[in-house]
DNA sequence: CTTCAACGATCAGGACCTGCATGGGGGACC
DNA sequence: GGTCCCCCATGCAGGTCCTGATCGTTGAAG
């Protein structure tokens, strides 16, 4: 698990390294916003201890940029100003908690299991819409007693909207999202592993369809 | 987006159902421990506000049992009592984040944004005029209790329409708008449409009408 | 008031396109 | 060689879109 932390005040900086070293974090230290904003656009920390006053970049320009960036990676934003104004504006600029300096480490690392932990399970977890559960990873689609393995792109096309089933997902943005944002693969790709998945859920007698709109895009109903 | 709110203090509950309805949520209110499982177990939330002290199971039961159960809804918990160990010991059975009161309900907005951004995410928009409300996702248009798909080229119009329901919208505007700045489409095309929509609104029973200014453009109408 | 041209509304038809389903070929892997 | 997965080509079905013709309406000129 690896931990970047963005702190002017090197003293603290370095104290807030040692203990996430001695919680078997991996530790990084950027001592300004620059350095920090530079690091995070790597997106391989998991999460990031994120001072608001920092020379350079502060913390919502940095925040702001990563999210805009598309980089979700879980933000503790720290500062010594205990003004509610400052805790909304971060937390709307992308942080996902918030903490007021001083503080006792321990809760940093409370709140940090607390953001991690969602990630962490999701990959041994599964997900679910209707009566289908997805085996998130061993690509086995399960609905009531019937499983039935899927192919990869098959996988990955039924995540993405088991992911959003409240919204339509274009075939542009499958094709980005599956094969990747430089590819080739034409609509009939994305039209052919819909096929297929169909007709893998007819099979598991599920009660959910893939239902299509029009030069918009897919999404999940549950059908009653 | 719908809330639960569990707390037994009857008179804070209601204040921050309030306030959630003010910023638009669907709030329900639990109040006490038993009944909140219960609600939450339903697994429809969005995200739960959770009270540690509770008559019958407390905030940190609750928390512990809807994990074991694989449910995963964000949970904030609430509780009067600033005592480190306790948000360790809130934090490490489940939730997500850990407030202490008093707080301002402006933070916990926050909070609940920087919780619920993560997931569910674009929220499903619709349009709505008069008693017409349009599925932006969906390309679906409803009134009352029917509804009815819409093309693509209508729905674009309708949206337009919608979108700018006092000023007139001539036919260039609509052309450069739902067929493109460069395209050879004739205002007779976009008069067809016009014509298919206020097909459609009738089936519907709308109040809402199009209405057109001679070589003007048009504009919705509600009539009484 | 009447007339007339321009504009708008509507409809039917057919062209076109999108999405669906299927089968075959190719490559990776066992 | 067999199997699995992926990609591509094809034909079909049905919805969507456009076109042209017709009819109704408007408003201004005579």
């Amino acid at each position: 698990m690896q931990v970047l932390i963005v702190e002017d005040e090197k003293r603290l900086a370095d104290a807030l390294a040692q203990i996430m070293r001695e919680a078997r974090y991996q530790a990084d230290v950027a001592y300004d916003g620059d350095d920090g904003l530079y690091y995070a656009g790597n997106g391989t920390y998991d999460v990031i201890v994120l001072d608001v006053m920092l020379p350079g970049k502060n913390g919502f320009e940095i925040a702001t940029a990563l999210r805009r960036k598309g980089i979700h990676v879980p933000i503790i934003m720290l500062t010594a100003r205990d003004d509610v104004r400052d805790k909304i504006s971060g937390l709307d600029s992308g942080a996902d908690d918030y903490m007021t300096k001083p503080f006792v480490p321990e809760e940093l690392l409370a709140r940090i299991r607390a953001l991690t932990r969602r990630q962490g399970e999701v990959v041994f977890e599964e997900a679910s819409f209707g009566d289908l559960k997805l085996n998130l990873s061993t690509c086995d689609l399960t609905c009531g007693a019937k499983t039935i393995h899927l192919g990869f792109k098959e996988f990955e096309i039924l995540r993405i909207l088991m992911a959003n089933p409240k919204i339509l997902i274009s075939k542009d943005t499958l094709i980005e999202k599956v094969w990747g944002a430089d590819s080739d693969a034409e609509d009939n790709n994305v039209e052919a592993y819909i096929s297929f998945l169909r007709k893998k859920l007819h099979f598991l007698n599920s009660r959910v369809t893939v239902s299509a709109v029009r030069r918009v895009g897919y999404h999940l109903e549950e059908t009653t």
